[in-house]
DNA sequence: CTGAAAGCGCTTACAG
DNA sequence: CTGAAAGCGCTTACAG
């Protein structure tokens, strides 16, 4: 086990020539049924495996999808969403012995040099983009670059490019519905950052229903999703002379600290204040109360991209997919709120 | 931008044999400043970019460095552990263009086949091999295949590979010190999974301690480092007729969980309870009260073990190396246990 | 200091 | 159905 095996070795193993053991082991016609079966014994037995360089050099693919992440450290490690959608692209990606090459970078500027350097070293067959924004100027240059993309994130927005999304509005339906129905009328969302499509879709959606149910009050505060931030803005939203009865938060790690401003500051939840979660994930099962939370199957979500990457490698034709849309998972940081005051507004 | 630029490219444009470019490239001597700058010049003017392939196949380095994670996915993302050490790695890999394969495996044999075809493909030009078991047997295929290995962890246990340890058995001592200093003289630890081994090395380090110290009682419970199993394993410490009145967990999570528990049970922290958590994160200071833990600097870690295995690579011996130690930081979930018994032990 | 040539291990037309 | 050969884009002895 100390030499690697070549094409070269098996073939005059089996007394072929290297072609003939390419196309055996290659599924390609111009061998026989028996000849491929003789080949593929022996290349087992032999314990060969093509070396990733030479195929990737005679025009075949390099065998790795790319990932880039452009967030600082600090944030990376916070919230599970990313190891859950890596470990889903892998699982994927695992039954066609494709590699994930993952690259960390401080920002977009820094992204789009990497691809241009992936493209031109000819690393990856193709990439998934993550955080998707509104007039994103990494898509032109995927675009320009010709590399295989699939966009976590849309609908729309991402140019020619193909992506699968999940119906992050028709969920904020469902969220602000759900507390109206306890009764909530003063509801706040702890949002992210304006100009990442998902928050600004989340934010029409959120404004559009709360005009709809015609609540009393609605307010979204941005955050850069830092669990300091959450909290910053829940004591902006709690310290308020007619604070709010409900917030949603844009994510678990925001939801968790929210929940110990509200205890530091003596409301209680859920009697004073409901609090929900966008992204579910073990932590809203650990706090007290557990929070509700929206929850989204991203390992699921995963598995989606990186099997239609595939298939964009394959010649099949894909442009927008939608997944599975959000659950509702009702725990114990939400009910109708103690009344305080006079009803007025309910009948 | 739509052609990729070759070395042959460079060579006509320069009016040079591709061999010369190439000398010119990478720094080989052989060539004069004078030409060795103006192909500089040229390969960034005409956007050249080797390919990785070619370059790997003509015997030099693939780029890429491999890290195989085989933990359930369900388990993955919740520490921030992960996601910080990978990008610790990467800010030293990047100055080097060197690349991360990523792969996530169910389990060790799994893993054990992923590193003999990364080899048998030359996919990567090293591994770093992370949760450390006692006997583990990834170690003695990493030695027969010769593959150059970072081993996260430690000391000892692994062979004749390289590592970076950090000191888990002084930051023990520390920990229990400080909670005894405290007057605490009933300690439990909620441990991670005997075998692996800086497991071991905790609780050999929290046994030898408690001894030394003379303490009243000392336990530890074994769990998978999940938050299901941490409450768990609070639930029975704190149900029981002399329960402990100091509890340090494996992990941040667990140490969440663990809050929670004593809340739900009516247990004060850190009144009734204090509680310490082993690596510190962003979850220790949103909870309420924030955690006391043990913090290790694992972004830093990282680069730690990507720089001493490219050093491993330029032919530099690296055998043992040991990173900074823990340090102890403070915050509102440890306290002096309150009375509710006679003072017996402390004088 | 420079150029021509072989070779890394595959794939893929092209002949037989 | 099979074999001999060229080529992918680099690196690296080997001559000059």
């Amino acid at each position: 086990m100390t030499k690697r095996v070549t094409i070269a070795d098996v073939a005059r193993q089996a007394g072929l020539s290297k072609g003939a053991v390419s196309y055996a082991l290659n599924g390609q016609p111009g061998v026989s049924e028996s000849t491929r079966q003789r080949v593929l014994r022996l290349a087992l037995e032999m314990g060969w495996h093509p070396n990733s360089a030479a195929k990737a050099l005679s025009g075949a693919r390099s065998g790795a999808f790319g990932l880039v992440l452009a967030r600082p450290a600090s944030t990376l490690g916070v919230e599970p969403f990313f190891m859950r959608l890596i470990s889903g692209m892998e699982t994927a990606m695992a039954s066609t012995q494709t590699a994930l090459l993952l690259q960390v970078v401080p920002d977009h500027d820094a992204e789009i040099a990497t691809y241009r350097r992936w493209w031109a070293e000819r690393r990856v067959d193709g990439v998934f983009l993550i955080d998707l924004c509104v007039d994103d100027k990494r898509v032109p240059v995927l675009e320009e670059l010709r590399l295989p993309v699939m966009v976590v994130g849309g609908p729309g927005h991402h140019g020619s490019l193909a992506g699968v999304w999940i119906d992050d509005a028709s969920a904020m339906v469902m969220v602000v519905e759900y507390l109206a129905a306890l009764r909530h009328r003063r509801i706040a969302r702890v949002g992210g950052v304006p100009g990442m499509l998902h928050d600004e879709l989340r934010s029409a959606a959120f404004d559009s229903v709360a005009d709809r149910l015609e609540l009393e009050w609605s307010t979204t505060i941005p955050t850069d999703y830092s669990p300091e931030r959450g909290a910053q803005a829940t004591r902006r939203l709690l310290s308020g002379a007619n604070p709010p009865t409900a917030i949603i938060y844009d994510n678990d790690v925001m939801a968790v600290a929210g929940v110990s401003v509200a205890h530091e500051m003596g409301v209680q939840v859920p009697g004073d204040l409901s609090i929900m979660a966008w992204d579910d994930s073990v932590l809203c099962e650990i706090t007290h109360p557990p929070l509700t939370a929206v929850s989204r199957d991203i390992t699921a979500y995963g598995r989606q991209l990186a099997e239609h990457l595939l298939a964009l490698l394959n010649g099949e034709v894909v442009t927008e997919v939608q997944d599975n849309p959000p659950r509702l998972v009702v725990r114990g940081s939400t009910a109708r709120p103690t009344d305080h005051r006079p009803a007025a507004v309910t009948g």
